[in-house]
RNA sequence: GGAUGGGUUCCCGAGUGGCCAAAGGGGGCAGACUGUAAAUCUGUUAGCGACGCUUUCGAAGGUUCGAAUCCUUCUCCAUCCA
């Protein structure tokens, strides 16, 4: 082990709290286990949980073995912390099927092979746990007091919180407790919104096996102001190219803020950080250059080589003036369709470039839409194969940086 | 179990018989300014074959020419009491 992997974590800006000063020592020293929870909330990974598996990574590659936990059980409680409201209650196949699906986006950043990495799924002990027993084993350990001054429930003391979720707690540190025995994990990560979570872990541990046990939690990715980044008007930022395409994810770095440029090299890269550092300095109109690396080197990451350099190309034709674009966002129709004609309107929408056909209508007669580069004001505008551009195709752009191609087939 | 207050559009939150597709703010989208950034200003923000029509104020019924607003039952939430 080269260079002590909490000092490589610390110096790219991951680390918020950490439970024990020894913790980079024993990084330092030993082959950990260590462990994250993935809560199987949807059917895709996405870019806040990247943060947490590039950090993953980076263990991995020190030496040290990671545990990805899916949560198969957990999910079936539901993490209250930062919620306001309850969410509603997923089906046992829903959750086996998101579990599957963050299993095979995980190995594609996690080396498994080997026993090089676990991956375990909570369901396995947490379904079939008796309440009683239960209780009596690990209810026994938990202040009801100290739970409630924990800060991930403030907001819910206002709101209310039902004794269902409450539990989450116990579940997750069961978890961290379970693996300990199973595999000797000493380490459990998270964002920091897991802290508390993860604190209730450490104690059991500790008080359970007189064993020590540790935490460690990294910064959340939020905008300047305070929101959670990942998100954008369509929803959250997947990292499955089905659901955002790997055009859609480049661009969503390529419009990050300014102040946060440098502050995601360090996290979401695996760049040298003099490099991050010397990008992250770059002003103005410069830093555009910054962006561009961001961007790259993230869709590399999670879409290979090949698609970020695509999705580069599009995004430099489109923007730098050119109009060659063969990677962009395409939808096709029949040559029959396109010879009677489509209204602009419709394809829109096909191309979900608007949320409704008023909402079309209501863009089109602000102008905000061109059709290969001329502006249209017109919404009843009937387009057919006469229209086309040079390369055969419709280029309509929505605002300034929404592009989709249409073309015949 | 009892009392009280509540459930309004993407979110927060006004509205207590017609002037309500519903104030205001947030968020989103578009325009101007820019650097594919931020800030600022302007417009817009239920749907549709669009100066009109259809659906929406927790759910179902009812009163009325007319209901988010009044009545009944149900349901969910908060606070206090037990």
């Amino acid at each position: 082990m080269s260079t002590n992997v909490y000092d490589i974590l610390q110096e790219r800006g991951f680390i918020e709290q950490c439970t024990h000063e020894e913790v980079r020592e024993l990084l330092g020293k030993e082959s950990v286990t260590f462990y994250i929870g993935f809560d199987a909330t949807a059917d895709s990974l996405t870019a806040g949980h990247f943060l947490t598996v590039m950090a993953m990574m980076h263990m991995q590659r020190a030496g040290h073995k990671p545990i990805a936990l899916l949560g198969g059980g957990t999910t079936m409680i539901g993490d209250p912390t930062g919620k306001s409201d309850m969410r509603t209650l997923m089906t046992k196949e829903t959750i086996q099927h998101n579990a599957d699906c963050f299993q095979r986006q995980l190995a594609k950043f996690i080396d498994f092979e080997d026993g090089n990495a676990i991956l375990s799924n909570n369901a396995d002990w947490l379904l079939d746990l008796n309440y009683v027993e239960f209780l009596r084993e690990i209810g026994i350990h938990f202040s009801v007091n100290k739970m409630l001054t924990a800060d991930c429930y403030k907001q819910r003391m206002e709101k209310g919180l039902t004794f269902f979720e409450f539990n989450y707690m116990l579940m997750q540190s069961y978890d961290f407790w379970k693996l300990n025995k199973l595999y000797g994990c000493s380490l459990q990560l998270g964002g920091n919104d897991q802290w508390s979570n993860i604190l209730g872990g450490v104690d059991l541990i500790r008080r359970k096996e007189q064993k020590p046990a540790f935490g460690l939690t990294f910064k959340l990715l939020t905008t300047s102001e305070g929101i959670k980044m990942g998100k954008t008007m369509k929803g959250a930022v997947w990292l499955d190219p089905n659901k955002t395409s790997p055009y859609e994810f480049y661009q969503y770095w390529r419009n990050i803020e300014d102040v946060k440029v440098e502050e995601c090299l360090g996290l979401l890269t695996f760049l040298p950080m003099d490099e991050v550092r010397r990008l992250g300095a770059l002003k103005d109109a410069e830093i555009n250059i910054a962006k561009e690396v961001l961007a790259y080197e993230i869709t590399k990451i999670v879409h290979g080589e090949e698609e970020a350099a695509k999705a580069q190309e599009a995004a430099r034709a489109l923007f730098g003036g050119g109009m060659k674009s063969d990677d962009m966002p395409t939808t096709t129709y029949p040559a029959a369709k396109f010879a009677e004609g489509i209204d602009l309107i419709t394809l829109m929408c096909d191309a979900k470039m608007a949320t409704s056909r008023s909402d079309a209508r209501r863009t089109i007669q602000q102008g905000g839409v061109t059709v290969n580069e001329v502006k249209i004001e017109d919404f009843d505008r009937v387009f057919t194969d006469q229209d086309f551009d040079a390369d055969g195709a419709l280029l309509v752009r929505k605002g300034k940086k929404a592009y989709h191609r249409f073309m015949a087939e």
